[in-house]
DNA sequence: AATCGTCGTTCTT
DNA sequence: AAGAACGACGATT
């Protein structure tokens, strides 16, 4: 896995890359960058999928909508979650559902807790938008990277629910 | 506010 | 290899 370092004007996001694509981000970190030397020699195809990932992940930091995506390597993660990330994937910028409304979309009506679970695990945070996910009711319910990331970006989307 | 139903994942035997 | 525990939930009381 080569990683590599992205700067926004959010802070440094982590990218990792396996050889299948972007395997996982991770959000700045505030304290110790990661240093890590890349384990595999640096190649054209990493450089071609970096440039993808930064333009993606600023766009998608700005609220817009990424036109280009590098290749995505979801495999870590388990049939059920692939599912709830895929379903992730086309809920539009500017959008939000509800954990029941991902379940019922994934023809599991009955898994809702389940999907919330799905979604802490997104390893590619942001690009795969799993901040677009609330509680019933428009509230904020949860988020791994903390709930300011949850709001801020809602918020650039134009999509942040009045807090009730 | 407290409790229960639900279900995939993870942690313990 | 089971079984118990645990959630970024939702519905009911």
């Amino acid at each position: 896995m080569n990683t590599a370092l992205i700067q926004t004007a959010d802070g440094i996001f982590t990218a990792h890359f396996s050889g299948i694509g972007l395997a996982a981000l991770d959000f700045p970190s505030g304290k110790t960058v990661s240093r890590a030397a890349p384990d595999e020699p640096s190649s054209a195809q990493f450089n071609s999928w970096l440039r993808l990932t930064e333009r993606a992940l600023k766009q998608a930091l700005a609220g817009e909508t990424p036109d280009a995506l590098p290749p995505l390597d979801l495999s870590a993660g388990t049939e059920f979650q692939r599912c709830v990330w895929n379903a992730l994937r086309n809920i539009p910028s500017g959008r939000t559902r509800s954990y029941k409304e991902v379940a019922q979309s994934i023809k599991r009506p009955g898994a809702v807790r389940a999907v919330g679970q799905a979604c802490g695990a997104n390893p590619i945070p942001v690009v795969i938008p799993c901040h677009r996910v609330l509680a019933a009711g428009g509230k904020i319910g949860g988020f791994s990277g903390g709930l300011d990331w949850k709001r801020k970006l809602l918020s650039r989307e134009g999509a942040l629910p009045d807090s009730d």
